[in-house]
RNA sequence: GGCGGCGUGGCCGAGUGGUUCAGGCAAGGGCCUGCAAAGCCCUCUACAGCGGUUCGAUUCCGCUCGCCGCCUCCA
């Protein structure tokens, strides 16, 4: 049974879908107007690794997440790269899939595109108008917070301590410095979709509210995001739910930023690592093992010597895979004993605990290794099948070895033979062939084994 | 100013009122091995500081110092 910590009511909640149904994942997506960077890579792997967990346990998920592909920035780029947003927009959102495709994430179920779903945010605005928590002026429609008497709910902080701390200009007209535009009525040349209130734009935080409640329908189970999101974005979605007297969200999780050199990586400070150029360099599963080592809801840095670290611990497993495929009998070994399943279970259950689950794993593997070392291969393929079969539960596979070239086998064999006669000079000449071929070269007890 | 969080061994990074432990990386020693690689074993015994509670605190409470996040766009 699933406990996430609960951002609204600041405990461990159970996180349970009706019996049979799936769990309703709502997650917010990236608006498209670059690259991802690694932030996001961590967010994506965050919410991958609970899909994939709960799916793991049986129970399904359907798992939405959206593109805003209408926003200023968007906008702004276009202005001034003299380009057309929609182009941008296109290409922004697909290196963004590309870079998810190359993380090996299972992608959302549900994808809406904010300009997909504006006809159905022009009536919420109309309806929140009409029902009083929302008033229109000179540039647009705005959200009146006044109208939601728990509003700072998120936040964990009354109405007036938010007023009192905001940075944020009041805009001409504006009732309070808190309240939100909701529609952007369009200046000459920008985008712009037909309403009562005049030819304009959403605002950023009614997307979310018509997507989730439309796709996913009223009380979802979980709606995620970056703990930047909390407020004011998430508090503003609810917002909008409360006022239209709908139930939105039942729980709330938001996980922790990326993090260079202790302070938080945003594109608005500058101190920001492309993802792709991080895939790149890097066996995108390292990033996937660092962001599992670490707790989601702690903030976490992504440095080279990090990943490196994480690739080396990678070896563990991959190197445990191929002792497990070419362990004697290992089809014969007995089934798994339950007790480790049961415990990462029990430590994925406590708010995803991924640290303690990586470091059972990790146990595992090596108590496997000392099984298959020692006289018990049998105990150590069920221990290893099971420390991987864990990981894989989180998204962690283990390599499987590149198919060796005929060439590869060929010069394997020769040295096998050449080891067999004690002539080491032959043999270390054909493990450099082998090296020089990219192949790494392990002796084992049934002779050269290659593998890249 | 308000709200929230953090400070752990060479590095990263968990966790807990008390016997033995996170885990990983790195380092050193050993075993295995023709050598190497992989693997296994051992070593490296830390919890910002000062008080308090307690038979006992890294873990609870208070204070101090340092750092960070949110309150504006942001994953």
């Amino acid at each position: 049974m699933l406990r996430l910590h609960d951002t609204a009511s600041g405990r461990l909640e159970v996180v349970r879908a009706p019996e049979g149904a799936p769990l309703r994942l709502y997650v917010c997506g990236p608006t498209v107007y670059g690259p991802p960077h690694i932030g996001h890579g961590r967010q994506s792997l965050v919410y991958d690794v609970l899909r994939r967990y709960l799916e793991w346990t049986g129970q399904p998920v359907h798992h939405v997440s959206n593109v805003t592909d209408v926003d200023d920035k968007i906008i702004n780029r276009a202005g001034s790269e003299l380009r057309d947003w929609r182009e941008i927009a296109e290409e922004s959102e697909q290196s963004w899939w590309q870079a998810m495709d190359l993380m090996g994430l299972a992608r959302p179920d549900e994808t809406p595109h904010a300009t997909e779903f504006i006809p159905g945010m022009v009536e919420v605005i109309e309806q929140l108008v009409a029902r009083g928590a929302a008033y229109e002026i000179d540039d647009g429609v705005y959200f009146s917070v006044a109208a939601v008497p728990d509003y700072g709910l998120l936040a964990h902080q009354p109405l007036e301590s938010l007023r009192s701390g905001a940075r944020v200009e009041v805009a001409s007209g504006k009732r309070s410095p808190l309240d939100f535009v909701l529609w952007k009525k369009a200046k000459p040349g920008e985008p712009s979709w037909p309403s009562p209130f005049g030819p304009g734009r959403p605002g950023w935080h009614t997307e979310c509210v018509v997507m989730s409640l439309g796709l996913l329908g009223e009380g979802f189970e979980l709606h995620g995001g970056g703990t930047d999101l909390k407020f004011p974005h998430h508090e503003n979605e609810r917002a909008q739910a409360v006022a239209l007297g709908r139930r939105f969200a039942a729980h709330w999780m938001h996980h922790g930023m990326v993090e260079v050199g202790g302070a938080k990586m945003a594109k608005s400070i500058g101190n920001v690592t492309d993802l792709g150029e991080l895939l790149a360099s890097t066996d995108p599963r390292a990033y996937r093992l660092l962001v599992l080592q670490s707790h989601y809801r702690a903030p976490i840095e992504v440095t080279p010597v990090q990943l490196e670290a994480a690739s080396q611990t990678l070896e563990r497993l991959d190197s445990l895979a191929r002792r497990l495929e070419e362990a004697p009998g290992g089809e014969l070994a007995p089934a798994a004993d339950p007790g480790l399943l049961e415990s990462f279970r029990e430590r994925m259950d406590d708010d995803l605990d991924t640290p303690r689950a990586m470091a059972m794993v990790f146990d595992a593997v090596r108590l496997a290794n000392a099984l298959l070392a020692g006289d018990d291969v049998a105990g150590g393929v069920a221990r290893g099948r099971q420390a991987l079969e864990c990981a894989a539960a989180v998204g962690l596979r283990a390599a499987i070895p590149a198919v060796v070239s005929e060439a590869a086998a060929e010069l394997a064999s020769r040295r096998d033979r050449a080891r067999a006669e004690r002539d080491w000079a032959a043999a270390d000449h054909l493990r450099d062939e082998l090296v020089a071929l990219g192949y790494r070269v392990e002796d084992t007890a049934s002779g050269t084994r290659v593998y890249r």
